[in-house]
DNA sequence: TATGAATGAGTGTTCATTCAT
DNA sequence: CATGAATGAACACTCATTCAT
C-alpha cells in the first residue's frame, strides 16, 4: 500500500495512542486509539498493520522528537559543561513538557511489543546525541567507554530527575540542577 | 484447622508470577502462572484475592529482596568508598543472578496496577539502604540532597548498567566497574 | 455508514433470550442465547451492553407484548362484562400460546436483575389496560381501591390459571372459564 | 448416613439458607450461606447432599411453615365466612411478619431448583388448609371446582395483597380487607 | 478509502463440590 | 464429624482484526 491519503489522519492516530497509553498503557483499547483520533475503528488499521506495527512507530516518533528537541539550539561554539548543560536543560524541559509522551515512552519501553529494530532507531537518536557532544574525546576515567554508556548514563538520570520532578514539582528548578550536578560530576570525574 | 494454607504453594505462586511477568509481561494469564506453580486455576486466587493483590505483593517481596541482597554482608568497618562499592557489587550481582526478576520489577514499575502502599513500601528498601550508607554526613556538593534523591541516582545507574550487561555479558565486570565509577564521581564530587 | 445494526439480528437475540431463559433461568449463558440466535457470542454485546440491560429490555417488551395482546380487538361498545370477558379471554390466550414468553417473565419479574425503572414501564402496561377498563367508574364493593389494586388482582388470577392450564392442558376452556367467574365475582361483588 | 449430629446445626443451616436466598436469589453462594450459619462450607455437604437438596428441604419447610401459621388458632366452631377471615388475616400477617422468608419461597418458586417432588410437598400443604375450610361442600357456583383451584385462588389473591403491603406498608389494613373482600366475593359468588 | 458491525479466542474470577487433615 | 484448602469447569465480557457496505 502506497503512503495512504491523509497524513492527518495518520498523525492523528499517532497522538491519539501516545495518549491512550500514557494513560492506560500498552493495554490501551485499539477502538480508544481511534475515537481519540477521530477516526473509525478499522481505519486506524488502514493506516497502521496492526497495534504492534502502531506501537513501534510511536515509538520511534517519541524517541526521534525527544532527541530532537534536545539538540535544539545548541550551539557548538560555548565550551564542553555548558554544552553539556544546555542538553541537559533542553531535555529536561521536553520532559516536563511532554510528561505524557514520557509516561507512554516509559510503557513502551517496558512492553514486549516493541521489536528490535525500533528498538535500534531510538537508541541511535539518544547515541548521535551523545557523539555531538562526546566528540570522540576522552572525558576523565570513563574515557574508555562508548558514547553509548555515556548516553546510557545521561538518560538514566534525566528520566530519574524527571520522576522526581513529577513527583515534586515545586522543586523543578533545585532537582534539576542537582541532576546535573550529578551527570557533570560523572563526566568530569577522574 | 483443616488444611492449612501452605507457605510453599504461596511461595511457588510468587515465584510463577515473577516469571511470567519477566516473560509476558503484566499481560501474562492468571491461568499461566498457576500452571507455572503447579496448582490449579482456583487455587490462585485463595492466595491472593486478584491478580492485582498478586502483582502488589510480588512488587514488594522482589524490592525487598533486591534490598536485602544488597546490604547482605556489609562490613560498616571499611572507609566508605569500599561500603558503597560493596552495596553497589551486591545490587550488580544480584541483578545479574536474578535478570528476571529484575525484568519483572521493571514490568511491575511501568504498570498501573502497583497501588500507591506497595510503591511506598518498595520505595522504603531502596531509601533504606541509602540511608544506611549516608550516615547523615554531607557528601560532595550534593550534600545538600535528600538520600531519596542518592537511592534514586544509585538505582538508576545500578539498572542501566545492568541493562548493559543484559546486552554485552561478556563485559560485565568492565561494565560494573564503570558503572561504580560513575556513581563515586557523582558522590564524591565537589 | 457500515453495515448498519441489523433489526433483526436485535430480535433474533431478544426471541432467543425469551426461550433460554423459559428453559434454563437468569442464569443462561449469554454464549447460549447468542447460539440461539444465530450470531457470535461477542455479538450480543454489540446490540446490548450488558447480559442486565439484555434482560430488562426483553422485560419490558414480554410485559408490552402481553399487554397489547391483551386489548387487541377490544371492542368498547359490548357491556361491561362481556369486555372484562374479552380482555380475559385474550390474556389467557397469549398466555397459553406464549407459554414460554410468560415463564421467562417469571424469571424475569423474581430475579433481581430486573431494576426500577423497567419494572416501572412493565406496571404501567398492565394499569394502562385496567385503566381502560375501569372507566373511572366504582365497580363493586372495590370502589375504594385504585386501578392498580385491579390490574393486580387481574394478573393474579390469570397467572394463577395459566398455571393450572399448564398443569392441565386438557380442561383448558372449563379452567379458562373458572378463572374468569373467579374475577367477575371480585369485580361485580357487592 | 443417618440422622447427622447436630439438629441444631442442620437448623441454623436452613435459616442461613432462607436468609441469603430471599437476599441474593437461588445464586446465593453455599460458601456465604454456611458463613451465615456459622459453620464450615464443607459442613454443609454433610448435612446436604448438594445445594439442590438444600434448597428442595428449604422450599418444603417454608411451605409447611406458612400453611401451619394459616391455620394456627383456627376454630372450627365460627361461622364459614369468620373461619375463611381467619386463615386469611393468619396469612397475611405471617407473610408481613416474615417477609424474607416469602421472598425465599418465592424464588425458590421460580427457580428450576425445586424438583416435582418437593413441589408436590409443598402444593400439599396449601391443599390441607383449603380442604379443611372447603368441607366438600360446594361454595357458590365454583363449586365444580376442586379444592386444589380454591386454594390456588387463596394463594395468589395472598400473594398479590402481601406484595402491595410490600410496597405501601402504611395502607397494610387496608389492603388486608381489601385482599379479603375480593376473596370472599369469589368464594361467596353466585 | 472509510466505516463500524461481526467475530471468537482469551481473560479474571466465582463457586459447588471433594478430600486431606 | 468438622474444617477449609483445592479443584477446574463455567461465565460475562473485551478486543484486535476482518470485511460487508
Amino acid at each position: 500500500m502506497a503512503r495512504p491519503l491523509s497524513e492527518e489522519k495518520r498523525t492523528a492516530i499517532l497522538a491519539a495512542a501516545a495518549e491512550a497509553v500514557a494513560d492506560l498503557g500498552v493495554g490501551a483499547p485499539t477502538a480508544k486509539i481511534a475515537a481519540l483520533a477521530g477516526v473509525a475503528e478499522g481505519t486506524l488499521f488502514t493506516y497502521f498493520e496492526s497495534k504492534d506495527a502502531l506501537f513501534n512507530q510511536l515509538y520511534i516518533d517519541l524517541k526521534l522528537e525527544a532527541g530532537v528537541r534536545m539538540i535544539a539550539g545548541y550551539r557548538s561554539g560555548r565550551d564542553l559543561p555548558d554544552r553539556w548543560r544546555q542538553v541537559w536543560d533542553q531535555y529536561i524541559e521536553w520532559g516536563v513538557a511532554n510528561a505524557s509522551s514520557r509516561k507512554a515512552l516509559g510503557q513502551l519501553e517496558a512492553s514486549d511489543r516493541i521489536g528490535e529494530s525500533a528498538r535500534y532507531v531510538g537508541a541511535q537518536a539518544a547515541q548521535d546525541v551523545a557523539a555531538e557532544l562526546y566528540e570522540g574525546r576522552n572525558i576523565g576515567l570513563l574515557g574508555e567507554q562508548s558514547s553509548n554508556f555515556i548516553a546510557g548514563i545521561f538518560v538514566a538520570l534525566g528520566d530519574m530527575t524527571l520522576d522526581f520532578i513529577d513527583r515534586e514539582p515545586e522543586r523543578r528548578e533545585r532537582l534539576k540542577r542537582a541532576g546535573f550536578k550529578a551527570l557533570w560530576n560523572v563526566i568530569s570525574g577522574r
